[in-house]
RNA sequence: GGGCCCGUGGUCUAGUGGUUAUGACGUCUGCUUGACGUGCAGAAGGCCAAGGGUUCGAAUCCCUUCGGGCCCACCA
């Protein structure tokens, strides 16, 4: 038996069932973006999605939803769009992830392994997300998806980075590091969170060498004691007036150090003295590298004390270290007192725990002596919305030299070797993936410094945003295609969260200035983030993420994206909320309905005499398509999406289908009086379709096709009228008006809408007279 | 401590100087009206956070206060 085909006139309702008839059909309409083509280029840098564990909660795909909207509104404005689709596949995440599923631990698996195991694990994953776009039919390129570790892309990544090496762009040093532990690497400083935690701020003393005098001294970090290289007091803090420029003498390791007055140290804190370290915290960087002191350095990179820290703490865990110089102080007699304290902490926001700083050599790419070029570039981009901007600004003014490299496997890998007599550096030449981990270095290279021929290659890789921020220059292939390059870079437009303004655009206009001088594109649009319904920010590691899945299967894909676009202005934040969405699933019922009702009729396409009551609506209609068409302009598709619903249900079926409905009929009217209503009805709900296409493009095109063409919807364009004389509008209104007095009044008299009722129709409502009469019937 | 953003009916949200402030969800009342009960019609509900100022006129501009969010710095 063949199930009886769903269509406008047996359905009343609209269902993720009736999308899932013409998904495949939808998915496949031929997008392909042509460069050889006479229409204004529109190019997206679309966010590849991080596959770096479970997919998505609600409020990405929401994001998506978002980006989609704008593509698709654009191409109707008759742009050629760009509009690639990547996926982000380096770092640390899916590491942890494969660690996770396998069993295995990254530090006994070999890498070749490791590397495998990660590329399956990523798979899986990118399959998963590609079902979950396709599933509200974002309509990116799928036939072209990028891959953050292609060999292509990391190609990209590691000619980008010779290039930048031969320019100077790149440095290398030793200094004290965000160093994580556990992920074993060190890390950003945009990769740091802060927590408040409980931690024992510990009083104790410190002897006056030549003298029987104490000076009182706290730290959080006892356990670097054997690394203090000053003790700072404050110049206004009498206390200790006496002690400075006088030395003391470190407990335990009976070693010496200055006492110095420095504005630094606060009086109302601790004991008003503060043990200088390399290296408990920020300041110590700073103090130790204003004052030129020598660092010593008690942490190695496993997290363990070294011999620097003297034979009862060496091997010890830090947390242990700090509990046993704790007893070992109270054993010499040097502990005043304990206190607990709220402690911010700096931690890795990936491993939850704090991070050490460790000197290590690495990597960085040069950003002090640009930064206020940076600045400029910053004011000089369109950033939608305007006030997010200073998100940007704030960041610029004071970030640091950014470090690039990590000691991890799963990533693009550093194109350096190092020559084995000298040390030196080799460069590659820029255009091949390099894998110097394995591989050896190009044939015939010799040491430029000592002309060996022995290499070692780094076994480093780089920080995943040194691919992510190309990647606009890898979909307007930069490095492999002059000619397309040349016409679509800079990009139109850059979409992304505001969760990355300091990491994805920061970068994305650091690199992308560096290697062409330009902004990377036009504009760029910042949005807000997915809450859940208490109001918080969903995230993985918070697992208060909403399935997005299960939300399209229950109330279907449109329903999805109409939430997600009418939710929220660009730029704000947007919480989830199962009513609303429902709301928005009721308003595709509705136009579905409207759908039906029109379906009754037959369609005229001549355009016959209008009367006036159809002049309101071609008007109003005009009204509605130019707002919308403006706002789609202006990357702004929360205006079109509440414009229309607000319309269609306020205005086009409440007032003007009831207006209209007798005459559709053609019960007491002529015959062209009634072509006129077939014609205006057809043709403004066209037009409402049109403009909704690009937010529900399943609705809109399965009405499409059952009313007007079988060529899809989405290939049609939207533009906006002439402004005309807009009168009619204000007499409409009050036409609006007289119809709900009626309705009030038969509301009053108790009787049914259908009964007849006697009232004057306003002389100014003379031109609609005898559609009212029909409409309210009138006597 | 510094910066940025925000504060509109129970909830969410438009609205940046001009008549009775937008819409949605929810609430209440009535209704099978030729597409829609996931519907239709109607209603209640807001001193636009508070105070002051500019203006003929302020939700809108300025100042102050209070409250919320985010970011930066600092917290030995």
């Amino acid at each position: 038996m063949v199930e009886e085909e769903k269509t406008l006139e047996n359905t009343k309702n609209w269902s993720r069932e009736l999308e899932k008839r013409i998904i495949n059909e939808i998915n496949s309409l031929d997008f392909t973006f042509s460069l050889n083509t006479e229409k204004e280029i529109f190019s997206l840098d679309t966010p590849p999605p991080y596959t770096s564990g479970r997919p998505w909660h609600l409020g990405a795909a929401a994001q998506y939803s978002k980006i989609d909207i704008l593509g698709r509104s654009q191409r109707m404005l008759g742009k050629e769009v760009l509009f690639p689709v990547g996926m982000d596949r380096n770092g640390i995440p899916v590491e942890r992830y494969t660690e996770k599923k396998n069993g295995i631990s990254i530090k006994d698996t070999s890498r070749e392994e490791f590397i495998k195991l990660c590329k399956e694990s990523l798979d899986e994953l990118e399959g998963e997300m590609l079902d979950i776009l396709k599933s509200f039919s974002y309509s990116g390129d799928f036939k072209n998806v990028y891959r953050t570790d292609s060999a292509s892309y990391r190609a990209l990544t590691q000619s980008t980075f010779i290039e930048m090496w031969k320019k100077g762009m790149i440095i290398r040093g030793t200094r004290p590091s965000n160093y994580c532990i556990d992920c074993g690497t060190t890390i950003a400083d945009a990769e740091i969170e802060y927590k408040e935690l409980d931690t024992n701020l510990v009083y104790f003393y410190f002897k006056i060498k030549d003298s029987d005098k104490k000076i009182l001294v706290a730290s959080t970090r006892p356990e670097l004691l054997g690394a203090c290289s000053v003790i700072l007091v404050n110049p206004t803090d009498d206390r200790f007036k006496e002690f400075v420029g006088k030395t003391a003498i470190i407990p335990i390791y009976e070693k010496e150090v200055k006492i110095i007055a420095h504005s630094y140290a606060k009086a109302e804190f601790g004991s008003g003295a503060v043990m200088i370290c390399s290296y408990g915290d920020y300041n110590d960087m700073v103090i130790i590298k204003e004052l030129n002191l020598k660092e010593t350095i008690l942490i190695d990179t496993n997290g363990r004390m070294n011999e620097n820290a003297g034979e009862k703490l060496k091997g010890l865990k830090v947390n242990k270290a700090r509990e046993t110089i704790i007893k070992l102080l109270q054993d010499y007699g040097a502990v005043d007192k304990i206190e607990k304290i709220k402690h911010r902490t700096p931690m890795c926001d990936r491993s939850k725990i704090p991070i050490e700083i460790i000197p290590m050599d690495e990597y960085y790419v040069k950003v002090t002596d640009i930064r206020d070029r940076l600045i400029e570039l910053a004011n000089e981009l369109e950033i939608i919305p305007e006030q997010h901007k200073q998100i940007l600004i704030n960041w610029l003014k004071v970030s640091n030299d950014w470090p690039i490299s990590r000691r991890r496997y799963y990533g693009t890998e550093i194109p350096l070797w190092y020559c084995n007599n000298c040390g030196e550096p080799l460069v590659p030449e820029e255009g091949k993936y390099y894998i110097p981990w394995k591989e050896l270095p190009p044939e015939g290279s010799k040491c430029s410094k000592c002309n060996g021929d022995k290499f070692t290659g780094d076994t480093r890789t780089f920080d995943t945003w040194m691919d992510s921020s190309v990647s606009a220059l890898y979909v307007t292939k930069y490095l492999y295609d002059k000619e397309f390059f040349s016409k679509t870079y800079p990009m139109t437009l850059r979409p992304q969260g505001i969760d990355i303004v300091r990491t994805w655009l920061n970068y994305s206009i650091l690199r992308n200035y560096q290697l062409t001088e330009k902004l990377p594109w036009k504009t760029a649009w910042i949005d807000g983030m997915g809450l859940d319904e208490h109001g918080e920010k969903m995230s993985k590691s918070k697992g208060n993420g909403v399935d997005p899945t299960i939300v399209i299967e229950k109330y279907g894909a449109d329903a999805f994206r109409f939430w997600a676009v009418s939710e929220a202005m660009p730029g704000s934040n947007f919480m989830f909320s199962e009513s609303r969405l429902q709301g928005s699933s009721k308003f595709l019922t509705k136009l579905w309905n409207v759908a039906r009702l029109i379906k009754q009729f037959p369609a005229q396409e001549d355009r016959p005499t209008i009367t006036e009551s159809d002049r309101w609506i071609i008007e109003y209609t005009k009204k509605i398509t130019n707002e919308c068409v403006d706002a789609y302009k202006k990357l702004n598709p929360y205006l079109p999406a509440n414009k229309i619903r607000e319309f269609i249900w306020n205005v086009f079926a409440p007032h003007y289908l009831e207006l209209i409905k007798a005459r559709a009929y053609g019960e007491g009217f002529s015959e062209e009086e009634k072509e006129s209503a077939l014609y205006t009805l057809n043709s403004t709900f066209k037009e409402l379709l049109l403009l909704l296409a690009p937010i529900t493009p399943f609705i809109t095109d399965t009405i499409w096709r059952e009313l007007y063409s079988k060529e899809s919807i989405h290939y049609q364009n939207i533009t906006n009228f002439p402004e005309e004389d807009n009168t009619i509008l204000e007499t409409g209104e009050k036409l609006m008006e007289f119809n709900k007095k009626v309705w009030n009044l038969k509301k009053e008299k108790k009787i049914s809408l259908r009964d007849k009722i006697s009232i004057e129709i306003p002389q100014e409502l003379k031109p609609f007279e005898k559609d009212l009469i029909k409409m309210h019937n009138i006597e």
